[in-house]
DNA sequence: GACTGCCATCGTAAGACCACGATTCATGGC
DNA sequence: GCCATGAATCGTGGTCTTACGATGGCAGTC
Protein backbone atom coordinates (compact mmCIF):
# COMPACT_ATOMS: atom_id res chain seq x y z
CA UNK A 1 0.00 0.00 0.00
CA UNK A 2 3.13 2.56 -0.23
CA UNK A 3 2.85 5.06 -2.72
CA UNK A 4 4.46 4.93 -5.53
CA UNK A 5 5.90 8.62 -5.66
CA UNK A 6 9.06 9.94 -6.04
CA UNK A 7 9.99 11.94 -2.46
CA UNK A 8 10.19 14.75 -4.28
CA UNK A 9 7.12 16.62 -4.28
CA UNK A 10 4.93 14.57 -2.10
CA UNK A 11 1.32 14.90 -3.24
CA UNK A 12 1.15 18.32 -4.64
CA UNK A 13 -2.40 19.25 -4.09
CA UNK A 14 -5.47 16.77 -3.92
CA UNK A 15 -8.11 15.58 -6.86
CA UNK A 16 -11.11 17.19 -6.12
CA UNK A 17 -10.82 21.24 -6.39
CA UNK A 18 -14.04 22.86 -7.97
CA UNK A 19 -16.48 20.99 -6.56
CA UNK A 20 -19.32 24.09 -5.07
CA UNK A 21 -20.31 23.93 -1.35
CA UNK A 22 -23.50 23.26 -0.56
CA UNK A 23 -24.00 24.09 3.46
CA UNK A 24 -25.37 27.52 3.78
CA UNK A 25 -23.51 30.93 4.28
CA UNK A 26 -25.35 31.71 7.74
CA UNK A 27 -27.47 30.66 10.50
CA UNK A 28 -26.73 28.86 13.30
CA UNK A 29 -24.00 25.99 11.88
CA UNK A 30 -22.63 28.20 9.93
CA UNK A 31 -22.38 30.13 12.97
CA UNK A 32 -20.61 27.38 14.68
CA UNK A 33 -18.38 26.68 11.85
CA UNK A 34 -16.96 30.04 11.68
CA UNK A 35 -16.53 30.19 14.88
CA UNK A 36 -14.30 27.10 14.93
CA UNK A 37 -12.03 28.09 12.03
CA UNK A 38 -11.61 31.92 13.26
CA UNK A 39 -10.56 29.88 16.46
CA UNK A 40 -8.10 28.22 14.45
CA UNK A 41 -6.55 30.93 12.44
CA UNK A 42 -6.49 33.20 15.83
CA UNK A 43 -2.74 32.23 16.43
CA UNK A 44 -0.21 34.38 14.76
CA UNK A 45 2.25 30.90 14.26
CA UNK A 46 -0.75 29.28 12.87
CA UNK A 47 -1.32 32.04 10.13
CA UNK A 48 2.60 32.04 9.59
CA UNK A 49 2.19 28.13 9.04
CA UNK A 50 -0.77 29.10 6.95
CA UNK A 51 1.37 31.43 5.03
CA UNK A 52 3.95 29.45 4.33
CA UNK A 53 2.04 26.60 2.97
CA UNK A 54 0.09 28.71 0.84
CA UNK A 55 3.45 30.09 -0.72
CA UNK A 56 4.41 27.00 -1.39
CA UNK A 57 1.92 25.27 -3.19
CA UNK A 58 3.27 21.90 -3.07
CA UNK A 59 3.77 20.95 1.22
CA UNK A 60 6.39 20.93 3.28
CA UNK A 61 6.83 18.99 6.44
CA UNK A 62 9.19 20.00 9.61
CA UNK A 63 10.38 22.65 7.61
CA UNK A 64 7.89 24.40 9.07
CA UNK A 65 10.09 24.14 12.73
CA UNK A 66 12.84 25.05 10.91
CA UNK A 67 10.90 28.82 9.89
CA UNK A 68 8.97 28.90 13.39
CA UNK A 69 10.68 29.87 16.62
CA UNK A 70 8.89 27.43 18.17
CA UNK A 71 10.00 23.77 19.82
CA UNK A 72 8.94 21.13 17.66
CA UNK A 73 6.16 19.55 19.49
CA UNK A 74 4.59 23.31 19.86
CA UNK A 75 4.89 23.39 15.96
CA UNK A 76 3.22 19.40 16.09
CA UNK A 77 0.39 21.48 18.19
CA UNK A 78 -0.27 24.17 16.25
CA UNK A 79 -0.49 21.70 12.98
CA UNK A 80 -2.88 19.22 15.06
CA UNK A 81 -5.04 22.41 16.01
CA UNK A 82 -5.20 23.40 12.04
CA UNK A 83 -5.53 19.80 11.00
CA UNK A 84 -8.75 19.00 13.36
CA UNK A 85 -10.22 22.45 11.83
CA UNK A 86 -9.81 20.81 8.23
CA UNK A 87 -7.64 23.93 6.97
CA UNK A 88 -4.92 21.45 6.57
CA UNK A 89 -4.30 18.12 5.35
CA UNK A 90 -1.04 15.82 6.53
CA UNK A 91 0.28 13.07 4.41
CA UNK A 92 3.18 10.55 5.21
CA UNK A 93 5.83 10.52 2.76
CA UNK A 94 8.19 8.23 3.81
CA UNK A 95 9.62 8.65 7.20
CA UNK A 96 8.49 12.74 7.33
CA UNK A 97 5.11 14.15 6.91
CA UNK A 98 3.74 16.16 4.39
CA UNK A 99 1.21 18.84 5.39
CA UNK A 100 -0.76 20.95 2.55
CA UNK A 101 -3.60 23.37 2.61
CA UNK A 102 -6.98 22.27 2.40
CA UNK A 103 -8.03 24.46 -0.27
CA UNK A 104 -11.65 23.26 -0.17
CA UNK A 105 -11.91 24.24 3.93
CA UNK A 106 -9.69 27.47 3.00
CA UNK A 107 -12.50 28.62 0.07
CA UNK A 108 -14.93 27.76 3.19
CA UNK A 109 -13.40 29.93 5.31
CA UNK A 110 -13.36 32.98 2.85
CA UNK A 111 -16.92 32.74 2.24
CA UNK A 112 -18.21 32.80 5.97
CA UNK A 113 -15.56 35.67 6.33
CA UNK A 114 -17.24 37.11 3.40
CA UNK A 115 -20.65 37.06 4.44
CA UNK A 116 -20.05 39.19 7.21
CA UNK B 1 -21.85 68.48 23.21
CA UNK B 2 -25.25 66.16 22.53
CA UNK B 3 -26.01 64.80 19.43
CA UNK B 4 -28.79 66.52 18.11
CA UNK B 5 -30.19 63.01 17.19
CA UNK B 6 -33.27 61.50 17.83
CA UNK B 7 -33.09 58.04 20.13
CA UNK B 8 -34.29 56.23 17.04
CA UNK B 9 -31.51 55.69 15.63
CA UNK B 10 -28.68 55.82 17.40
CA UNK B 11 -25.64 57.05 14.94
CA UNK B 12 -26.64 54.73 11.84
CA UNK B 13 -22.78 54.52 10.45
CA UNK B 14 -20.17 56.87 10.95
CA UNK B 15 -18.63 59.00 8.49
CA UNK B 16 -15.58 57.50 6.92
CA UNK B 17 -16.59 54.66 4.86
CA UNK B 18 -14.31 54.34 1.81
CA UNK B 19 -10.37 55.52 2.40
CA UNK B 20 -8.26 52.50 1.00
CA UNK B 21 -6.13 50.83 4.12
CA UNK B 22 -2.30 51.14 3.26
CA UNK B 23 -1.17 48.47 5.75
CA UNK B 24 0.26 45.95 3.96
CA UNK B 25 -1.07 42.66 3.59
CA UNK B 26 1.30 40.02 4.61
CA UNK B 27 4.03 40.29 7.06
CA UNK B 28 5.37 39.64 10.03
CA UNK B 29 2.48 42.64 11.83
CA UNK B 30 -0.45 41.45 9.33
CA UNK B 31 0.28 38.09 10.98
CA UNK B 32 -0.12 39.20 14.16
CA UNK B 33 -3.26 41.38 13.46
CA UNK B 34 -4.81 38.62 11.21
CA UNK B 35 -4.62 35.90 14.34
CA UNK B 36 -5.76 38.73 16.95
CA UNK B 37 -9.22 39.51 14.73
CA UNK B 38 -10.30 35.65 14.01
CA UNK B 39 -9.34 35.16 17.72
CA UNK B 40 -11.96 37.80 18.68
CA UNK B 41 -13.97 35.94 15.46
CA UNK B 42 -13.55 32.92 17.21
CA UNK B 43 -16.21 32.40 19.28
CA UNK B 44 -19.79 31.21 18.41
CA UNK B 45 -21.73 34.34 20.27
CA UNK B 46 -19.60 36.89 18.94
CA UNK B 47 -20.19 35.46 15.60
CA UNK B 48 -23.57 36.38 16.63
CA UNK B 49 -23.14 39.52 17.97
CA UNK B 50 -21.48 40.16 14.51
CA UNK B 51 -24.11 39.29 12.37
CA UNK B 52 -26.71 41.03 14.60
CA UNK B 53 -25.00 43.95 13.88
CA UNK B 54 -24.34 43.67 10.03
CA UNK B 55 -28.01 42.58 9.48
CA UNK B 56 -29.43 45.87 11.54
CA UNK B 57 -27.65 48.50 9.34
CA UNK B 58 -27.85 50.45 12.27
CA UNK B 59 -26.75 49.80 15.93
CA UNK B 60 -28.94 48.40 18.57
CA UNK B 61 -27.71 48.31 22.22
CA UNK B 62 -28.95 45.46 24.93
CA UNK B 63 -31.21 44.11 22.63
CA UNK B 64 -28.44 41.63 21.82
CA UNK B 65 -28.67 40.60 25.52
CA UNK B 66 -32.12 39.19 24.74
CA UNK B 67 -31.04 37.45 21.58
CA UNK B 68 -28.82 35.90 23.08
CA UNK B 69 -29.12 32.84 25.42
CA UNK B 70 -26.43 34.50 27.71
CA UNK B 71 -26.39 36.36 31.51
CA UNK B 72 -26.11 40.43 30.74
CA UNK B 73 -22.74 40.51 32.29
CA UNK B 74 -21.14 37.71 30.01
CA UNK B 75 -22.71 39.53 26.63
CA UNK B 76 -20.51 42.74 27.54
CA UNK B 77 -17.60 40.71 27.63
CA UNK B 78 -17.89 39.73 24.41
CA UNK B 79 -18.69 43.04 23.05
CA UNK B 80 -15.55 44.58 24.89
CA UNK B 81 -13.47 41.68 22.91
CA UNK B 82 -14.86 42.71 19.71
CA UNK B 83 -14.85 46.73 20.56
CA UNK B 84 -11.31 45.86 21.62
CA UNK B 85 -10.88 44.52 18.77
CA UNK B 86 -11.86 47.07 16.61
CA UNK B 87 -14.51 45.07 14.69
CA UNK B 88 -17.38 46.96 16.90
CA UNK B 89 -17.99 50.30 18.31
CA UNK B 90 -20.14 51.51 21.37
CA UNK B 91 -21.87 55.11 21.52
CA UNK B 92 -22.93 56.08 24.04
CA UNK B 93 -27.00 57.07 23.59
CA UNK B 94 -28.43 58.49 26.65
CA UNK B 95 -29.18 55.73 28.91
CA UNK B 96 -28.09 52.95 26.56
CA UNK B 97 -25.20 52.23 24.49
CA UNK B 98 -25.58 51.84 20.70
CA UNK B 99 -22.97 49.35 19.11
CA UNK B 100 -22.17 49.01 15.46
CA UNK B 101 -20.15 47.46 12.95
CA UNK B 102 -17.07 49.39 12.21
CA UNK B 103 -16.74 48.80 8.45
CA UNK B 104 -12.76 49.70 8.15
CA UNK B 105 -12.07 46.73 10.52
CA UNK B 106 -14.40 44.31 9.18
CA UNK B 107 -13.51 45.15 5.78
CA UNK B 108 -9.66 44.61 6.80
CA UNK B 109 -10.34 41.55 8.08
CA UNK B 110 -11.67 40.90 4.72
CA UNK B 111 -9.32 41.61 3.04
CA UNK B 112 -6.27 39.46 5.09
CA UNK B 113 -8.36 36.29 4.88
CA UNK B 114 -8.59 36.86 1.37
CA UNK B 115 -4.98 37.10 1.68
CA UNK B 116 -4.51 33.49 1.89
C1' DG C 1 -33.00 64.18 45.96
C1' DA C 2 -34.62 59.27 45.36
C1' DC C 3 -35.67 55.75 42.08
C1' DT C 4 -35.34 52.95 38.00
C1' DG C 5 -32.99 50.88 33.94
C1' DC C 6 -29.13 49.96 31.35
C1' DC C 7 -24.64 48.72 31.10
C1' DA C 8 -19.78 47.98 32.71
C1' DT C 9 -16.83 46.00 35.94
C1' DC C 10 -15.36 42.93 39.77
C1' DG C 11 -14.58 38.47 41.77
C1' DT C 12 -14.49 33.73 41.17
C1' DA C 13 -14.33 28.94 39.56
C1' DA C 14 -13.90 25.67 35.78
C1' DG C 15 -11.96 24.76 31.77
C1' DA C 16 -9.09 25.71 27.53
C1' DC C 17 -4.78 27.30 25.52
C1' DC C 18 0.23 27.66 24.93
C1' DA C 19 4.74 26.41 25.49
C1' DC C 20 8.23 23.29 26.74
C1' DG C 21 11.08 18.93 27.63
C1' DA C 22 10.76 14.05 27.72
C1' DT C 23 9.04 10.09 25.81
C1' DT C 24 7.18 7.10 22.34
C1' DC C 25 6.20 5.58 17.64
C1' DA C 26 7.06 4.76 12.90
C1' DT C 27 9.98 4.54 8.93
C1' DG C 28 14.12 3.84 6.24
C1' DG C 29 19.09 2.76 6.05
C1' DC C 30 22.91 0.10 7.83
C1' DG D 1 17.93 -7.06 13.76
C1' DC D 2 19.66 -2.26 15.16
C1' DC D 3 20.16 2.48 14.98
C1' DA D 4 19.17 7.18 13.38
C1' DT D 5 15.69 10.47 12.16
C1' DG D 6 11.29 12.86 11.84
C1' DA D 7 7.07 13.44 13.98
C1' DA D 8 3.27 12.65 17.40
C1' DT D 9 2.01 12.28 22.04
C1' DC D 10 2.44 12.73 27.14
C1' DG D 11 2.88 15.36 31.25
C1' DT D 12 3.42 19.71 33.38
C1' DG D 13 3.21 24.47 34.57
C1' DG D 14 1.52 29.18 33.65
C1' DT D 15 -1.59 32.04 31.52
C1' DC D 16 -5.78 33.24 29.16
C1' DT D 17 -10.93 32.33 28.31
C1' DT D 18 -15.64 31.72 29.57
C1' DA D 19 -19.39 31.88 32.30
C1' DC D 20 -21.97 33.53 36.12
C1' DG D 21 -23.84 36.44 40.05
C1' DA D 22 -23.02 40.53 42.55
C1' DT D 23 -21.73 45.12 42.71
C1' DG D 24 -21.13 49.86 41.03
C1' DG D 25 -21.79 53.96 37.96
C1' DC D 26 -24.54 56.99 35.11
C1' DA D 27 -28.45 59.03 32.56
C1' DG D 28 -33.16 60.08 32.75
C1' DT D 29 -37.72 60.23 35.48
C1' DC D 30 -40.63 61.17 39.17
Amino acid sequence: MATPLKKSACVPTPPLDETPDLRPIEGPEADEELAALAKAVGHPARVQILRLLVRRESCICGDIVDELPLAQSTVSQHLKVLKEAGLIRGEIDGPRVCYCIEPRTLRRLKALIGSL
